[in-house]
Formats: C-alpha cells, sequence, structure tokens
DNA sequence: CCAATGATCTTC
DNA sequence: AAGATCATTGGA
C-alpha cells in the first residue's frame, strides 16, 4: 500500500486549544522532505502549552518575545526552540491568532526514510549490532529509538531553526492524516519535566498512544 | 546520577 | 553586562 501524503489539514484543525488539538495530532503523519530525501513518522506522544495561564508555558503571563511571537499566531505554524544548549524541540501552534497555544511533539513511530533518519542520528540501520529481542529478527531495537524523544525526532528530521514560523500545510515540513485512534487507545498522563509549573505540573495534557512501543517513556502510565 | 552547551530571560 | 534557567539526552 502506497502512502499518500498529499493531504493536508484545513486550517480550522488547527486553531483549536492546545489540549484538544494535542489529543487529534495523535496519529497524524509529520513528514519532512528535504534534498536527501523525505522522512515522515507518525505521532504517538504529544504535550500541550496553554498561555497565558500555563505557567509551564513559555508564553505564560503573556510574555511576548521574539522567541514566542510565533505561539501568538494564528494555528498550524511550527515553533521551534533550542533547550540545554543542544537540542531543537518541535511543536504545532494550536488556537487563533492572539491566544498563544502550542503542542509539544514528543514521540513518533518512524514511517518513512528510516535509512536516513538513522544516519541524521549517527546511527547505521544497516549494520546494526544491536542483538534482537525477543520474537524480533531484525533492527526493531533501533527503529524503536530513532524518535523516541522531543530532542531524537528533531534531528531525525532535520528540523532547524529555519523552519520556525512555518506554516505545516506545506510541502517542506507538514502534517498529513494518517491514522485515527479511539479513545480506549489513548491515554493522557502529566506532562513530563514541568516541576517548575506549580500546580500547572499536575494537568493531564500528555496524550499518548497506549500500547506503541515509540513513546519517549512509559512514566506515569 | 550528572555534565554538556548556548540562546533567552531576569536582574542589576 | 552578568548570572540563572532550561518542554533533553547520553554516558558513568
Amino acid at each position: 500500500m502506497q502512502i499518500e501524503i498529499e493531504k493536508r489539514f484545513p486550517l480550522e484543525f488547527f486553531t483549536v486549544d492546545a489540549v484538544t488539538l494535542a489529543r487529534r495530532l495523535l496519529g497524524a503523519l509529520l513528514v519532512r522532505r528535504s534534498a536527501e530525501g523525505i522522512t515522515a513518522g507518525m505521532i504517538v506522544e504529544t504535550e500541550a502549552y496553554r498561555g497565558p495561564d500555563d505557567r509551564a508555558a513559555h508564553s505564560c503571563s503573556g510574555r511576548r518575545t521574539s522567541r514566542t511571537e510565533v505561539m501568538f499566531g494564528p494555528g498550524g505554524r511550527a515553533y521551534v526552540y533550542l533547550i540545554y544548549g543542544m537540542y531543537l524541540l518541535f511543536n504545532v501552534v494550536a488556537a487563533k491568532e492572539g491566544q498563544p497555544e502550542a503542542v509539544l511533539i514528543r514521540a513518533l513511530e518512524p514511517v518513512l526514510g528510516l535509512e536516513l533518519m538513522a544516519g541524521r542520528r549517527g546511527l547505521e540501520l544497516t549494520t546494526d549490532q544491536n542483538p534482537p529481542g525477543d520474537g524480533e529478527r531484525g533492527p526493531e531495537r533501533l527503529i524503536r529509538s530513532l524518535c523516541n524523544g522531543p530532542g531524537r525526532l528533531t534531528r531525525a528530521l532535520d528540523i532547524t531553526r529555519q523552519h520556525y514560523g512555518i506554516d505545516l500545510r506545506g510541502d517542506e515540513l507538514f502534517l498529513v492524516p494518517y491514522k485515527e485512534f479511539p479513545e480506549a487507545a489513548v491515554a493522557t498522563t502529566p506532562r513530563i519535566n514541568v516541576d517548575y509549573a506549580g500546580e500547572w505540573k499536575h494537568m493531564p495534557w500528555r496524550f499518548v498512544v497506549r500500547d506503541s512501543p515509540f513513546l519517549s517513556t512509559r512514566r506515569h502510565l
């Protein structure tokens, strides 16, 4: 079966609050078209950030800076930022202009261009020396670790600061309808690593495909 | 468990 | 202009 990547989501798909969008994005395909080739993964883990109230959000208390500017724009654009001096994190902007909300993409199930993703991560798919686990015949373990973390997936897809503000209904970095999960297949948990956010750290705004082996962590499940 | 590493934000 | 912080990761 050929994978269809010509479709796009309508703008209205994105102009909802970040919690709604975080749930909706599970099963969407994130596609990166570059000179090297096409890479893509299905979204299996997300987190919602709702400014200006949410103390865990960069847009907390209406903080409008050159970094957070895109969060204040209309939904459907990319918010990319550097964390810990070495990792870029990718977010999908949610809601309408003036409402600074976004969804952090934390993990993907690799779908297209696995060889290329591995190369960008500094790994070799073909010469993987890791022993297969129970019931495995090939490099499943390595494939699971390709995009299972917010800093890893941006490297695997070569998402850079140049993608800051890009329209995710375009042709270089974009989202495509791919798979839909019923409520029973989805779990919510508190967000990862936002202990500084006071009462907001407890909000169940992380969404995961419950049985996916491609999650960044199984914490809280 | 802890260090890496640099842009951003706060405070002086 | 200096200092703290940080939506992470990989290696003891």
